[in-house]
RNA sequence: GCUCAAGUGGCGGAAUUGGUAGACGCGCUGGAUUCAAAAUCCAGUUUUUUCGGAAGUGCGGGUUCGAUUCCCGCCUUGAGUACCA
């Protein structure tokens, strides 16, 4: 019987589906595994021999953890939201929903040929409002949440609205919005609902804000950093402009720091986490506040501590008694600003423990001057609360909760006229900058200011108006592109107004430049030319001065932008400390002083999360009196709406103004007719919709209960599944994808709805698969075309060939190339040919249409089989590394299919005999077992599959037919060639499918040898092999080896230096 | 510029607790079978050579009895990111 991969995989693909095979139970007794896609999008133009590798190295890994006794996971589904079904429905006026649902059948057409492994009974779609109702219930959880730094977590929005009751907002330490205003608790009762609700907004987790957004008209809608490539649209290359518009957001901000700390328990590539880690953009440093001049400064008279003292109180915090170290150890965990010092000094006094942030201060009692420390520190604007030793030691929790009740409602300390003053001053301006090296505040030459800093028009003096004024008109003429393009040249303005040095009293110029991003950080920079290059390019542009503060650099140059091993100098109390010692007690003094304070930065910014697009969710949201008022969920999904045209309304809306059916009825609890929103109780719905990664950023969890109608998944499959142990996709969604998805995890992890708070414990890039194009050399001006071999030398023209037209050797088939329907053009070309044949030009590049290099599944299935396809695109190479597809490489493993099948049969029937396995046969046998499974958990795909030519090639020449090694041989095969397994499994005489039977067990004694193939090296090299038992000792080893000629030969009489013998491996003869 | 990854035959690639470099496959060469072709099977295929050998894993050093593997410096290619204070 000939192998007949036709019938064979179409039998069992029917097979699988209808007896559900590869359906996955919520109940087993067998531990879980879960092996997931990342979630594909149906495009119309279907697969290429790209697509499925990362399916087919998931698949195997799936069938092998089936083969090893495990409880599998392996779902698909479709990310069927979208801009390209959009785009078509514009062109064409075809409804989304329907030429999404015509790819997905064309897709999975493609898939099923392939014999994947999948629970298609778990299938979702995004586009399904069964699916995208859950997508606007966690919509919901988000706007129904803060972020409440102290307890680290989302927490529910009624917690922060019984705080504001209680004590107003200036206690809370959430992640909000920048510009709040504070409020006690009597003003806040004394607001008005909508006054209530705005203020709510400032610190929900998804908000509506005014956003400078990155509007593209062309597609019309905003689109995300990530979604911008060079300046202009990743989709379509279309321009991009900034536009302020009333978007959602998600407050991704208030999770950085935990989105940065979980990539250490999870077990991704480094270059993804490098890439995550890079867009979070943590910068640890400084917040520091510059006054700006009004012709009235007097010297400060703060107290200085002198070095030596500084070191002395370092000392005392090394010597703490055990109540101290109680506390502190108590004290110091405590997480977000409310951070303690310990043995600090105010004023003359030094104090056990202070929160400055929070103008607290904690004393062991019992010190002698207590009613004039308490006197003191009031009129300083601290509280104090102290404790005995036993109070400490005896219950730490309930000191550290009385110190938390004090931080959150301080007690009212009267104001003394000391601080009127300090009051008074605050009517100049101020400007704050971060910056990440507070070591160098005094190399300050100059300030910067981004040219949009609202305090420039403030500021400037009527001397430098105008030329400011024309700077800023020219900046913001140029757009983003020139500016992105343009890095090399210096510009700026002088704005007139001066700056008054915190630390040194001087007075610093005030720039503004177009090198200072508005939008990072505070929009200004303390310019430090000495130490930054980009100040010290402006500096010297500018002439403006650049104090050198560091000891023995030159900066004539360049700036000197080192950070270890330097040492500052001409810095009064740094003067003489390296970097680290000398940022750490800038930071202490700023604190100390009162302008500055320790602060870690953030790049990552908050998401937009409103597109102006149809075919996407519409929000479970309607607008009251202008504010956004959740829908219950109980009335979800929200369905959404039909329209005429997909386009933007003639008023710019987004598309869903056209629809006619789109305002909510409040007493009726349902979508109605916008005629009704005359009513009192109708209201208009959200017309944006949501963007791609909402649905995508949780649908890992729905799969482990796809079908619950009441919950996203239920608690006990939730508890089972827990999360994805192999997750395996592109690298491109690195920033997108599984940064939102990490975020979304962690917020249901926060709100207890998920168990875990990572989704995905491992994970594989697969790298891309290249095409291999062809050229034909067109010599210039004519018509007629050269054979690669004999360009030399003439102006030749290369142009793409269809690959399909040349043959594994790189012959072109002339014929078909000039009746092929693309090139009529060349219809009479001439060929030169080279020994009878045109030779192409090969070249690896991305597999696209316009380069004619595309190769298509289908017909790789059609002509070698699904079995060839999944171990040809293995064998190709590492799954994680790029590498190019050549068709021609494919008869490699087809015959190797061929082989194995041969082995199973003595010409043309099926036998097998009964007999007892060879000691050879064995030895393949479990050499093979070793080597396979060690592979697959290395997700070596590509070596096991040469593994497998071996252990064939051998037991064909061995001439092997014995069930005892057929039998084990096949299982192993399976996860990689499912359909000739199964086949060669039912001849085996199995009713089951192979899909579950057990791996095969590896058994070491199999392999155990008697002798060892020595090879003999001289100075290193090999240089021949010798056979010895491997039960010799190192003497008899040496021995053996002197005596052989070879070895006198070698040595030429020379006697050598050493004999290294490490047996059963190698002997070295040093000489 | 910065960060990361990778450089091994004509091609895809294999080999790392440091121990026989080039497994396996493609392509190529020769042979068998065939009227012929396809398919199949057998042998060879890093370079060089005076046929004894010798050299060789991007380049230059180092550690070691021994380095594709470890360390230092450089070159090239690819990916990500970019006026981030």
């Amino acid at each position: 019987m000939q192998y007949n991969h036709l019938e064979i995989e179409k039998k069992w693909q029917k097979f699988w589906a209808e007896n559900q095979t590869f359906k996955a139970s919520n109940e087993s007794e067998k531990p879980k595994y879960y092996v997931l896609d990342m979630f594909p999008y149906p495009s119309g133009a279907g697969l290429h021999v790209g697509h499925p590798l990362g399916y087919i190295a998931s698949d195997i890994y799936a069938r092998y953890k089936r083969h090893k006794g495990f409880n599998v996971l392996h779902p698909q589904g479709y990310d069927s939201f979208g801009l390209p079904a959009e785009q078509y429905a514009i062109q064409t006026g075809q409804h989304p929903a329907k030429t999404t649902e015509a790819n997905i059948t064309t897709y999975r057409k493609q898939l099923d040929q392939i014999g994947f492994s999948f629970d298609w009974s778990r299938e979702v779609r995004t586009s399904n409002p069964e699916y995208y109702k859950w997508t606007q219930w966690i919509f919901i959880q988000l706007f129904n949440s803060w972020y409440n730094k102290d307890s680290d977590k989302a927490e529910d929005i009624s917690t922060l609205e019984k705080i504001f009751k209680t004590a107003g907002n200036t206690t809370v330490n959430a992640v909000c919005d920048e510009d709040i205003k504070s409020f006690s608790a009597d003003e806040w009762k004394a607001f008005s609902k909508t006054e209530q609700e705005e203020v709510l907004l400032q610190y929900r987790l998804t908000f509506l804000s005014d956003t400078e957004v990155n509007w593209c008209p062309a597609l019309g809608t905003v689109l995300a950093n990530d979604e911008i490539v060079n300046g202009v649209s990743e989709r379509g290359g279309h321009p991009v402009v900034r536009k302020k518009m009333t978007q959602w957001s998600m407050r991704i901000s208030a999770y950085a720091q935990r989105l940065l700390d979980g990539l250490e328990k999870i077990d991704w590539p480094q270059p993804l986490k490098d890439s995550q880690t890079n867009w979070i953009g943590r910068s640890q440093g400084a917040m520091v506040t510059f006054k700006v001049a009004n012709g009235s400064e007097k010297n400060s008279s703060e107290v200085k501590l002198s070095y030596k003292e500084l070191e002395d109180l370092k000392e005392l915090r090394l010597n703490l008694s055990k109540a101290e170290t109680t506390l502190w150890d108590e004290l110091k965990n405590k997480k977000g600003a409310a951070k303690f010092r310990k043995k600090y000094t105010i004023g003359t006094f030094r104090v056990d423990y202070v929160c400055l942030a929070k103008h607290l201060i904690v004393e062991f009692s019992g010190k002698e001057d207590e009613v004039a420390r308490t006197e003191f520190f009031n009129n300083e604007g601290f509280n104090v609360i102290r404790f005995t030793n036993e109070e400490v030691l005896q219950n730490v929790v309930k000191v550290v909760s009385e110190i938390n009740a004090a931080i959150q409602f301080p007690k009212k300390i009267e104001k003394t006229v000391e601080k009127e003053v300090v009051l008074k001053d605050e009517k100049s301006y101020k400007i704050d900058v971060f910056t990440t090296r507070p070591d160098t505040i005094f190399g300050v030459s100059f300030m910067t200011l981004a040219p949009e800093h609202e305090l420039v028009s403030k500021i400037t003096t009527d001397a430098q108006k105008a030329e400011v004024e024309a700077y800023i008109k020219a900046t913001a003429k140029r757009s983003e592109r020139d500016r992105m393009a343009d890095v090399k040249t210096i510009s700026g303005a002088f704005t007139g107004a001066y700056a008054i040095h915190p630390f040194s009293g001087d007075k610093i110029q005030i720039w503004i430049g177009d090198y200072v991003l508005a939008n990072y950080g505070t929009g200004a920079v303390m310019a430090v030319p000495c130490g930054d290059q980009r100040d010290y390019d402006f500096a010297k542009h500018f002439n403006i001065p650049i104090p050198n503060i560091f000891e023995g650099v030159d900066i004539s140059e360049a700036a000197h932008t080192d950070k270890d091993g330097t040492v500052i100098a001409n810095s009064d109390f740094l003067s003489g400390l390296k970097y680290k010692k000398a940022l750490k007690l800038a930071i202490f003094e700023m604190e100390k002083r009162g302008f500055g304070y320790g602060k870690i930065n953030y790049r990552l910014r908050d998401a937009v999360f409103s597109r102006q697009r149809y075919w996407g969710e519409p929000f479970p949201v309607y607008y009251k009196d202008g504010m956004p008022q959740m829908i219950d969920e109980k009335y979800l999904p929200i369905v959404l709406p039909e329209v005429e045209k997909y386009l933007p309304t003639e008023d710019g809306k987004p598309p869903l103004g056209n629809a006619t059916e789109w305002a909510w009825d409040s007493r009726n609890k349902k979508v109605v007719s916008n005629e009704k929103l005359k009513n009192k109780t109708v209201y208009p719905l959200e017309l944006n919709t949501m963007p791609g990664w909402a649905g995508s950023s949780y649908y890992f969890n729905r799969y482990m209960d796809p079908s619950n109608e009441n919950e996203i998944a239920s608690k006990e499959n939730l508890d089972y599944w827990k999360e994805i142990d192999l997750y395996i996709g592109g690298s491109e969604h690195a920033t997108g994808h599984l940064l939102y998805a990490r975020f979304w995890q962690k917020f249901l992890f926060d709100k207890g709805i998920v168990p875990v708070d990572e989704f995905a414990k491992k994970l594989i890039n697969q790298g891309m698969i290249l095409g291999t194009s062809a050229f034909v050399y067109r010599e210039e001006g004519t018509n007629t075309f050269i054979s690669k071999g004999l360009v030399e030398g003439k102006k030749v023209q290369p142009i793409h060939a269809d690959v399909s037209l040349v043959n594994a050797s790189d012959e072109l088939d002339v014929e078909a190339f000039k009746n092929h329907p693309l090139n009529q053009d060349y219809k009479n070309a001439e060929f030169i040919l080279e020994n009878g044949v045109y030779k192409v030009g090969r070249e690896v590049e991305k597999m696209s249409k316009s380069k004619y290099n595309v190769v298509n599944p289908d017909d790789i299935v059609e002509q070698y089989g699904a079995d060839s396809l999944r171990l040809f695109e293995m064998f190709l190479g590492p799954l994680e590394q790029a590498k190019p597809w050549k068709t021609s490489g494919i008869s490699g493993v087809s015959s190797f299919l061929k082989k194995l099948w041969k082995l199973y049969f003595n010409g043309d029937h099926f036998e097998v005999s009964d007999a007892e396995a060879t000691k050879d046969e064995l030895k393949v046998l479990h050499k093979t077992i070793k080597k396979v499974e060690e592979d697959i958990e290395n997700f070596s795909f590509n070596t096991s599959v040469s593994t497998f030519m071996i252990a064939v090639n051998e037991l064909t020449a061995l001439k092997c037919n014995k069930r005892a090694i057929l039998e084990p041989l096949a299982i192993l095969v399976s996860p990689y060639a499912p359909h000739i397994a199964e086949e060669l499994w039912s001849l085996l005489g199995h009713k089951e499918s192979i899909s579950t039977a057990d791996f095969p067990k590896f058994e070491a004694k199999h392999l155990v040898e008697s002798a060892k193939n020595y090879p003999i090296s001289f100075n290193g090299k090999m240089r021949f092999t010798l056979e010895l038992p491997l039960d010799l000792s190192k003497d008899e080893i040496e021995a053996a080896v002197m005596s052989h000629e070879k070895t006198i030969a070698q040595l030429e009489g020379r006697t050598p230096k050493k004999v290294i013998i490490v047996p059963g491996k190698i002997v070295n003869i040093v000489g």
